[in-house]
DNA sequence: ACTCCAATGTAGCACAAGCTACCTTCCAGT
DNA sequence: ACTGGAAGGTAGCTTGTGCTACATTGGAGT
C-alpha cells in the first residue's frame, strides 16, 4: 500500500480536521439556505412544514434553525409567514447552489449512478477545497467536451 | 394565500437530502479509531495527548470521546494510561483508512495538491457511497497504469 | 361570523462535542 | 525517596441539533 503513516496524516495540530461543532452550524445554514431557495423556486413560496419535510426533520427543529437564520440576516419572516432570502442569503444560496451542481456532475461524469451522486454529493459538498472543486469542474468540462459521462 | 399543495412534495432526483446527523458520532468514532491506529504505528502507543494534537481538540474532548469508544468497545484503555484498540476497532481502522486511502490517492489523481488533497480527503470521505468509492479506485487504478498523477 | 385543524411557536429534555478551571496521578530527575 | 511538572481525569458551562408534548394562530369551509 502506497501510503506511509506520517504522509497523508501529518501532526499539524488540527488543521486536517474540523472543528465539528462550529462548522457543523455553517453547513447547516448552507444546507437551509439552499433548501429555501429550491423550495421558493418551486412552490413560491417556503414554510417551516417545506423545510421540515425537505431536511428530514421536525418542525421544531427548522424553527430554531431559521431563527438562527434570522439572526444572521440570511433569511427574514414573521411568525407564522412564510421565509424569503435575503440578498446575503440569496447569495449564500447561489454559491452553495454552484458548488453542489459541480460535485453532482463531477460524480456523474465519474460513472456515480444518480440514485448515489444525490446523497454523496450532498454530504461532499461542504468539504471540497477551492482547489479540489476547480479540478471536479475540469473534470466535467473535460467529459463533456468528449461526449457522455465517461 | 391559497396554498393547495399541502401535500408532500417529494424530492426531486439529484436533490434527496442527507439523512439524520446523529450519523456524525459514528463519524467521529471513525476518526478518532484511525487516528489512535496512526498514532500506535508511528510512535509506539498512543496517549490522550497525542489524540488532542492530533485532533486539534482539548484532552476533556478527547477522554470523553474515549470513554464512548471505550463502551463500543472499539478501544480499550485504563485511566492515565495508552489507548489500544480492541479487535473491533482495528477491524474499523482499516475499513476506515482504507476508505481514505481511496479518496487521498483520487484526488491526486485528479490532480489536487496534496496540502489540499489531505484535509479534503478527511472531510469527503464519510459521505461517499460504495458506488462512488468504487469508481474514485478504478479512477486512481487507471491513472497509476498511465503514469503517475498528472 | 365561527369553528376546526394544519401549521407554527414554545417549553423542556437528551446528547454530542467544544471549552476553562481545577484536581489527581505518574514518573523522571535529583 | 521525594517531588515538581506534564499528563490525564472531573465538574460544569455553552452551543447545535434532535425529539415530544402542549399552546397558539390563521385561514378554509361551513
Amino acid at each position: 500500500m502506497a501510503r506511509t503513516w506520517t504522509q497523508t496524516r501529518p501532526n499539524r495540530p488540527g488543521r486536517a480536521f474540523r472543528k465539528v461543532r462550529t462548522d457543523h452550524a455553517a453547513e447547516t445554514a448552507q444546507d437551509y439556505v439552499e433548501a429555501v431557495s429550491d423550495i421558493v423556486h418551486r412552490n413560491g413560496v417556503c414554510r417551516v412544514k417545506d423545510l421540515s419535510e425537505h431536511m428530514g426533520v421536525s418542525h421544531v427543529t427548522v424553527s430554531r434553525i431559521v431563527a438562527r437564520l434570522l439572526d444572521e440576516q440570511l433569511v427574514e419572516t414573521e411568525p407564522y409567514r412564510p421565509i424569503r432570502l435575503t440578498a446575503r442569503g440569496e447569495q449564500l444560496a447561489a454559491a452553495s447552489r454552484r458548488r453542489h451542481d459541480i460535485v453532482f456532475r463531477f460524480l456523474l461524469s465519474l460513472g456515480v449512478p444518480g440514485h448515489e451522486a444525490g446523497p454523496d454529493a450532498e454530504g461532499i459538498e461542504h468539504h471540497v477545497g477551492d482547489a479540489t472543486l476547480h479540478r471536479m469542474a475540469e473534470h466535467v468540462a473535460g467529459c463533456e467536451e468528449t461526449g457522455a459521462a465517461r
